[in-house]
DNA sequence: CATAATATGTTGCTTTTGCAACGGAAAATA
DNA sequence: TATTTTCCGTTGCAAAAGCAACATATTATG
């Protein structure tokens, strides 16, 4: 997000260097890479956007993390200790470059014009990782369905520079995303408009509060 | 954790060439930093625990995340968004290197073996967080205490290679970490051991199930 | 060692959340 | 366009979690 790298470019070469890679194309819904242990798979979204998606042993299901234009993801990120599955699945259409490393900041034999982008881009784009993670933990740890709303709320209006915003998500999505019960957050969703903290008009958010 | 680099060396070279960083040694409970917008401070923890700890406007205190020997941090890995404290606390006698960089990974302009260091080793130590985050979310997003608190032993007892291991926290502590109310977790707690899912000596758990 | 401070453990009560179920709206698909 | 599927919105009831208060144990500290 605040990336100040040439991320075009960087996306350019990438594609268009070196032998290791895929380049592929999703439709809505289909699922684009399960997290498996030891593959050493790194991917990023060309276009599109997509989720991480756990299904837990009791049928509950969580959106880990959603990703937009430019996101990372793979195993490479994710110490695997469950047995849980964790799918990352198409929300529109999507193109995806897939890459398999061997030690993911070294260059390869090769010393093609993609790894040296790639080792010079890399560290930015995961520290970018690690700053989106932690405006995870935030909204996460929030105490209750009200305050992970408002706070969720407070970030996207943030993010879009107004009090009204459009969400990302359909509210299932949302619910399992802040990782609540659907009716319960619907329920708390009426609330806050009861209160006049919100308005909401179809998918758009206006927050009324200072 | 993984991070197959030689972090000792790296922490050496680190300690003793270049200017823009300072080592200092704190006693328990005591503040380490706090993280303020723009400052363009890191930190590496070189010996002891220390917390990340928020403060939110209901009183609530939250365990964002909890450091050991090597743990980096710092506002270069958080966008600060919120009014929120944000501090980090020693939990023991701690020695930490302070660290301001104008730009995190790009050499300084003396060339000093520190730098060199950094940025070779920088890529891979915040990948290593990356995947504490990731874990860290893993923990969040479950949907009960009783969940939480049984996938944090199982996290552990992986860790320590045993059914059987140490709490790096107090209860009081560990409760906030899992970012739930003290007295419900205890409460929980004692259903689990009830339930003979677990035994619980003094700080050690032993964990009873398959 | 005495005393203060902090942590553990417990409980009754209240509030919040989850669960299950349903009808209607909207969107996808044949 | 008709029909199926998914999503939205709602509710009653049950379960879980939070809050407040307290007693006891343990740990720091003068």
């Amino acid at each position: 997000m605040n990336a100040n790298i040439d991320i075009e470019n960087f996306i350019l070469d990438f594609s268009n260097s070196c032998q290791k890679k895929q380049k592929k194309n999703f439709s809505k819904n289909e699922v684009i890479t399960t997290y498996i242990k030891n593959r050493n798979q790194l991917c990023i979204l060309l276009d599109g956007y997509a989720d991480l998606v756990r299904y837990d042993l009791n049928g509950n299901r969580t959106i880990v993390e959603h990703f937009s234009k430019n996101a990372l993801f793979g195993e490479v990120f994710y110490t695997i200790t469950t047995n849980n599955e964790l799918l990352v699945e198409a929300k529109s259409n999507c193109t995806v470059l897939f890459y398999i490393y061997d030690d993911i900041f070294h260059k390869c034999s090769n010393n093609c014009k993609f790894h040296e982008n790639l080792s010079e881009n890399l560290p930015q784009l995961i520290l970018n990782k690690v700053t989106d993670l932690n405006m995870r933990i935030e909204l996460l740890t929030q105490r209750s369905t009200r305050d992970k709303l408002l706070r969720y709320f407070s970030l996207l209006s943030t993010r879009n520079l107004s009090k009204s915003f459009e969400l990302p998500f359909s509210l299932t999505d949302l619910a399992d995303y802040l990782s609540v019960d659907r009716s319960a957050m619907m329920r708390e969703l009426k609330l806050l408009k009861e209160d006049g903290f919100i308005e909401k008009v179809g998918n758009r958010i206006i927050l009324l509060y200072k």
